[in-house]
DNA sequence: TGTTATTTAATGACTGGTCAGTCATTAATT
DNA sequence: AATTAATGACTGACCAGTCATTAAATAACA
């Protein structure tokens, strides 16, 4: 998936193509919050969020500055809502696959990883976290909802996955909640990088990186070591 | 290593201890720089770029407004210098610690991991990957100038010893770039996590954390399975 | 050695520009 | 005709950077 924005950028037609839309605008009250947010989190991963001015947002939204203010209370609300609205319905999929899964363990890891993988780190949600680590400092409100709701629950899924393997026999004696942590970091500074550095590195991240984490991950974990996959 | 800084906090002192210092300020030319590049990597740090005020830097590093001016040009300069000023020598150490080296090669790559963890993980440098990150879309040259000497150099270090050890036959044959970027990976997200989303949550990284990673890492890389250290 | 002149580090009130948020007005829709 | 989505000029706060002024340090001189 490229960087593709949900946003319309078909906002001002003034094109003569069909004359009978000469009115000035529309009215879109459903279409708005989403179109806002998505604005937004495009500016937010670019710029940071003091650095984003709300005209920008308005423009790229194709709306004007005052219309933002009729959906959101304001500029930290948005960045709120970006989170919220964008993140929760993830993280639920995530523990009902969970919740569903039943065989082998290492298969289950495996597809946890891979799924995060192209759910979130190859869409624009991957953008999330950048924007949240970046103004942690200044909105603490907003990082300690995002520890809440997204990484205590994220890192809760992996080290239950883990203790599983651990319970069951199927995996070495580890602790779980830093083999946890040590699967998550490479994949979410991933997606960290991808919004900050990569555009000035020539060296790009192949698809092998998460490939070779997870075997690596897995050959560490696995007591039987055979040396496929 | 806690998060003191290096900021002298007496820079204002009224007591009567030494009745002959009554004088407003001090002269310390030789002094400032450094006590304000301490002050604003605090800040830079904590708030960001765009949400640090220079009349806080000032305040911080025990002096006005006007004098910053005195020393560098731009609030800009400020952020360029503290990378600058901070990180190049490091590298260096870094570098020459290789140079000097001889031994077998896993050695060398944990011994590289632990420094890295003392000299930079545990010290306020720890910061800077933070900050370059949160204002790269804001300061691409500043960024550029990051990936060039920072970050390119140090993925050569790690690269160059997995290649070493893989051609010695001491190391699995792997990619030695993606298994580079898999061992810093975790390290550097370790730092990130410290400075923005660690105060917000109640379970600290251990340094189990550390250690499991560089076991992870060799259990992969290297051949004869020992399972020791 | 004490007094005065010169140099320059340090100050902080001020300016000019920026931008989040407001609200009276306009016009699309019902 | 009534309702309300949308507009955009405006305001008030904030802040990076300036510069005329102050005074610490040092040199020159008596």
């Amino acid at each position: 998936m490229t960087g593709q924005s949900l946003i319309q950028d078909d906002a001002m037609v003034f094109s003569a193509s069909t004359p009978e839309t000469p009115s000035r605008w529309k009215r879109r009250k459903e279409a708005r919050p989403e179109e806002i947010l998505g604005a937004a989190l495009e500016l937010f991963t670019e710029k940071g969020f003091a650095a984003t001015r709300m005209d920008d947002v308005a423009k790229l939204a194709g709306i004007s500055k005052g219309t933002l203010y009729n959906y959101f209370e304001s500029k930290e609300s948005i960045f709120h809502a970006v989170v919220q609205e964008l993140i929760a319905p993830q993280i639920e999929e995530f523990e009902s696959m969970i919740a569903r899964y039943d065989g082998p363990t290492d298969h289950l890891l495996r597809q946890l990883i891979r799924t995060w993988w192209t759910r979130v780190g190859e869409t624009r949600l991957s953008a999330i976290p950048k924007i949240v680590i970046s103004e942690s400092g200044n909105f603490p409100e907003l990082a300690q909802y995002f520890v809440d709701n997204v990484v205590k629950r994220a890192r809760k899924l992996f080290t239950d996955i883990i203790s599983k393997g651990v319970v069951t026999g199927e995996f070495n004696t580890v602790e779980p909640r830093t083999v946890a942590r040590l699967i998550v970091a490479p994949l979410v500074y991933a997606t960290i990088w991808q919004h900050s550095l990569q555009p000035f590195d020539d060296d790009y991240l192949s698809d092998e990186y998460i490939d070779t984490h997870i075997k690596f991950i897995l050959r560490s974990l696995i007591k039987d070591q055979r040396i496929d996959l």
